[in-house]
RNA sequence: UCCCCGGUAGCUCAGCAGGUAGAGCGGUUGGCUGUUAACCAAUUGGUCGCUGGUUCGAGUCCGGCCCGGGGAGCCA
């Protein structure tokens, strides 16, 4: 007999006298001559009751059912009595697959903190919560396949391992198969698997340049990797970004895509995950439905950066770091921007040259340049991205600016002495999308194993 | 990396002014009932993060270290 999901049978639009299910028990209740079994097997948030008479022949396995063992039921499925389902299980076979020996099994029926639950990563995703956050992960990871190909973007599979030191998104991860030895008995570069230094990326955006200068309109959606020592609820040693790029585009046109592709997401993940996400908004936001919608359906505010200089120097609000023409926001600019004066998701283009990127184009002004970052409230920067600089001339001169040299980046250049056009794109970290659609608060509890400083466990 | 807060039973926590540990939940056993995070009763359960020190005596006070959380920086 096939096996039926728990979905499906939940669903079923009759009842059925022949019917199996596989799945864990996530808890049960005994009554007099009859136990009750709540079986998940992953496919919904929802569990599918099972009833087992003492008077069958199922109820010699029933010693061996508790919390956490997997099952394999055949029966029946009938119209439920009970007011909480519609469809139940009359067992008619019940046989344990694996048992879950309740004195060391570490999953209680009862609610969990995140910070223990943390610390068993491999058995979470058998909780409510994280089996709904676990799904919502999946199904947004297709959606944003599906948003780019609906608009004729192809897929770009960037380079995992890079010989460019050169992006300056942050501190490496090594890749070297050689010895780990004192610096003084190090073997050289030269004798490495690669014969040159490698590293984990931290971005495909510059792979993502060239190929939209071949294929048009391109997109990555990959792990990426920093080094970096910080230790906060939105930052992890690896995770994942969505870059797209987009050849004869400006700065305009990355915005709109940018807030197209927010919107979609979460038109998309309303749609597709309503029972998912029904859980965050009854346990852990209960303004997630409303904020929701507002992101998916007002428009964002959009404010150049002087804009925002000006905005917060009007607020009259005392920020713990001055705020002046020229300065980087800080986390309470931000903040203050999209939760307290917009409301609502907003950009912010136009930066100083200075603290920006060397391959972000340059202003007409020669002062600022075509940069914008998506603010959202509670989580702060969504994206960030920019009109690249497609005149040789000027990156050249960027280059110098910044200290880097031009030789290891004579790959990149080429691209603006043949064919040169001007291109855009951006990075949306999909982890901070997955926090603002879910309302989680750590980082660490939307990545199915997830790795900061000093952790590294699974 | 910096600044705060924390680490006591499987989980969540209490332990007041130093006198060698408690509750709820979970587990187990029994009872009851087509049950719904079931209910009632009994019961089980701890190198009080590690390590030095002060003291007759340290979960409690002091130092160091480790780990966790929040905020900041950096960023996505």
């Amino acid at each position: 007999m096939r096996r039926t999901r728990v979905l499906e049978a939940l669903h079923s639009a009759q009842a059925t006298d022949a019917i199996l299910v596989k799945g864990w028990v996530r808890t049960r209740r005994d009554a007099k001559g009859l136990s009750f079994l709540e079986i998940n097997d992953g496919s919904c948030l929802k569990n599918l009751q099972v009833v087992v008479d003492a008077a069958t022949p199922a109820a010699a396995a029933l010693d061996t059912i508790t919390t956490g063992a997997a099952v394999t039921i055949e029966g029946a499925l009938v119209a439920s009595p009970g007011k909480s389902q519609q469809w139940e299980v009359h067992a008619g076979a019940l046989r344990l697959l694996g048992g879950a020996d309740p004195d060391t099994y570490p999953l209680q029926k009862k609610r969990h903190t995140d910070e223990f639950l943390r610390t068993i990563a491999h058995l979470r995703p058998r909780t409510n919560k994280y089996g709904a956050l676990f799904r919502i992960r999946s199904e947004t990871a297709f959606a944003v396949h599906q948003f780019f190909r609906q608009r004729g973007f192809h897929h770009l599979h960037a380079p995992i391992i890079t010989g460019s030191d050169c992006e300056g998104a942050g501190e490496m991860f090594r890749v070297t198969t050689l010895p780990f030895l004192p610096p003084a008995e190090r073997p050289d570069v030269a004798d490495d698997f690669f014969g040159k230094e490698a590293n984990l990326t931290v971005s495909g955006q510059l792979e993502a340049e060239l190929f939209a200068c071949a294929l048009g309109n391109v997109y990555t959606f990959g792990p990426t990797f920093r080094a970096e020592n910080s230790n906060t609820p939105r930052h992890a040693a690896e995770f994942w970004m969505i870059e797209p790029e987009m050849a004869f585009a400006d700065l305009e046109d990355d915005m709109d895509l940018g807030e197209d592709l927010v919107k979609s997401l979460v038109t998309h993940v309303l749609a597709e995950c309503a029972a998912d996400l029904e859980l965050f908004a009854r346990f852990v936001d209960p303004d997630l439905m409303a904020n929701l919608r507002a992101v998916a359906e007002e428009s964002y505010a959009r404010m150049s950066y002087s804009e925002a200089i000006a905005i917060l120097q009007r607020s009259g609000k005392s920020f713990q770091f001055p705020v002046a023409y020229g300065v980087d926001l800080q986390t309470e600019h931000e903040r203050y921007l999209t939760e307290e004066y917009c409301k609502k998701p907003v950009m912010v283009h136009d930066y100083p040259r200075e603290i920006k990127s060397f391959y972000m184009r340059l202003n007409g002004d020669g002062q600022t340049v075509a940069a914008m970052d998506l603010l959202v409230p509670r989580i702060g920067e969504l994206i960030g991205g920019s009109q690249r600089e497609e005149r040789l001339e000027v990156l050249e001169r960027r280059l110098d600016e910044f200290g880097l040299r031009p030789e290891a980046y004579w790959w990149y250049l080429d691209i603006r002495r043949f064919g040169a056009v001007p291109h855009a794109g951006f990075g949306l970290g999909f982890e901070r999308f997955l926090m603002m659609v879910t309302g989680v608060t750590n980082i660490r509890d939307v990545i199915p194993f997830p790795r900061t400083p000093k952790h590294l466990e699974f």
